[in-house]
RNA sequence: GGAGAGAUGCCAGAGCGGUCGAAUGGGACGGUCUCGAAAACCGUUGUACGGGCAACUGUACCGAGGGUUCGAAUCCCUCUCUCUCCGCCA
């Protein structure tokens, strides 16, 4: 979330910021939570007063008491009764600014970056780089859905008699290839020089809280409800959470994991057209990086992490085109994220597999994710994460753009990993 | 799952219901000494929200949330977590 201050002092840029994404009623939006914060300011002043009075004389009636003098002591007691009334209801005032502060923050999506060009959905989005050329594919090519029945080595229906619509089985060397891209991308973040973490896939309400999932995306999370846990929809959460009240040292900095999770996403509502297949998925395989940096290197830090997905791509001979997002179709934490889409063959379209994306210190600001500075001053630190890679859809365009008649080529990085250098 | 013990500052660890934001030790940092280092000695060592140009100052925080009290780290209740023993078990 926005830190208050920022809104007060920078109240006209924040406004400005927030109408790149479309919102209509940033002003309004703003200008309540300055507001609550004011409010709650003054109670925070007249409780404080109080306690002060209070504190003052509960320790004068111990004086009193030690020195023999108890009916001194008995009278100060009931001058002290009103004010005991009083702290009372402003300090359920204070905590009800405080809560509704809370709540509006959490409405206010983060400020995007001044990079960042206005519009309102995906078609504004600007194409700032491509690489490589789509296929040219037989004429009796197809798509990856039907690919995999073909050489069977993804199984929707197996996945559907388990568990349900979304949740594949991969089989043989459908199986050996997501094996070999995991291996591949983990292996490929530790020489950049990302320490491999492995973290719980299930995580609590406070870390939920901590990267922005709750309370707005509650619905899009597996619940656990017996034991009040989720399902992550990323490896961002359990990661960036593990930085959740803590203040990094500075030679700790700049922090940079990555790990692998299996992906959880009830995708509630998001099922239409274009999603066959392994286009969308509710459980899936991604590796993630994350890194934790200064505010003044984190954008530095951002164009790092794109190269660094964009040589993946590369690597794995798949044809794409990064996007930079347009306020309006920027995820609500992020100050500025690009997408990576590869291009798939068969189908003739575009795909997401990376967001990458700088949130600066809007989730540090929730999680309290500091560090002391030189002069020992504690700063809020930015947080960055992108997707290195997303697996179902890499596999979908690897499939569909390297079929041919003798069957599927598997990109040459990946055949040490998989053991195998075509399926069919 | 059953029984018990516990949760205090960067770490270890003390703490009578009032003078405790908290003894003591360690670590880290600064200084004295030294050619330098070690040792020794001296000092510093939390976070948040306010007020103040500043020096400084008010309030809150001893796992979390409630309660008792003029006053709670200290008493009571609930929850969470950790440890030990037993049971079960990949």
């Amino acid at each position: 979330m926005l830190q208050v201050f920022v809104i007060r002092e920078y109240r006209d840029g924040v406004v400005a910021g927030l109408a790149k994404r479309g919102i209509k009623d940033a002003a309004t939006l703003v200008d309540r939570a300055v507001e609550l914060d004011q409010l709650r300011k003054q109670a925070q002043q007249k409780a404080d007063e109080i306690r002060a009075r209070s504190n003052t004389e509960a320790k004068r009636i111990g004086e009193l008491i030690k020195s023999g003098q108890s009916e001194e002591a008995a009278k100060l007691r009931v001058a002290i009764a009103a004010d005991k009334e009083s702290l009372k209801t402003i300090e359920g005032d204070l905590a009800s600014y405080e809560e509704q502060l809370r709540q509006h923050l959490y409405k206010i999506p983060n400020v995007p970056a001044e990079k960042v060009p206005a519009g309102a959905g995906a078609d504004e989005n600007v194409t700032v780089h491509s690489h490589g050329k789509a296929p040219q594919l037989g004429p009796d090519a197809v798509p990856h859905w039907e690919l995999i029945k073909k050489y069977d080595i993804i199984d929707f229906d197996l996945g559907v008699k388990i568990t349900g619509a979304g949740f594949p089985v991969y089989k043989g060397k459908g199986a050996k290839l997501q094996r070999a891209l995991i291996s591949f991308f983990l292996d490929e973040a530790e020489k950049a020089g990302y320490r491999e973490m492995m973290p719980p896939i299930m995580v609590n309400e406070a870390s939920g809280y901590g990267t922005g999932q709750l309370p707005d995306k509650e619905g899009q999370m597996y619940h656990v409800t017996l034991d009040n846990l989720y399902l992550i929809p990323t490896a961002e959460v359990p990661i960036t959470n593990l930085y959740r009240d803590v203040i990094l040292r500075e030679e700790e900095l700049p922090v940079k994991n990555v790990g692998y999770t299996p992906c959880f996403r009830r995708e509630a509502g998001s099922w239409g057209a274009h999603v066959r297949g392994l286009n969308r998925l509710h459980q899936f395989d991604k590796v993630e990086i994350v890194q934790i940096r200064k505010a003044e290197d984190s954008y530095t830090a951002l164009d790092e992490m794109c190269a660094y997905v964009q040589g993946l791509l590369e690597k794995l001979e798949l044809p794409y085109r990064k996007l930079l997002l347009c306020g309006g179709d920027m995820g609500f934490n992020s100050a500025m994220t690009y997408d990576m889409e590869v291009f798939a063959a068969a189908q003739q379209r575009w795909l997401e597999v990376s967001s990458v994306s700088n949130f600066e210190t809007y989730q540090a600001n929730r999680l309290k994710l500091r560090y002391k500075n030189k002069e020992g001053k504690t700063e809020l630190l930015h947080t960055l994460n992108g997707s290195a890679l997303a697996l179902p859809r890499i596999v979908a365009a690897i499939l569909e753009n390297n079929q041919s008649g003798k069957g599927i080529r598997i990109p040459s990085v990946l055949v040490p990993y998989a053991g195998f250098d075509r399926i069919s």
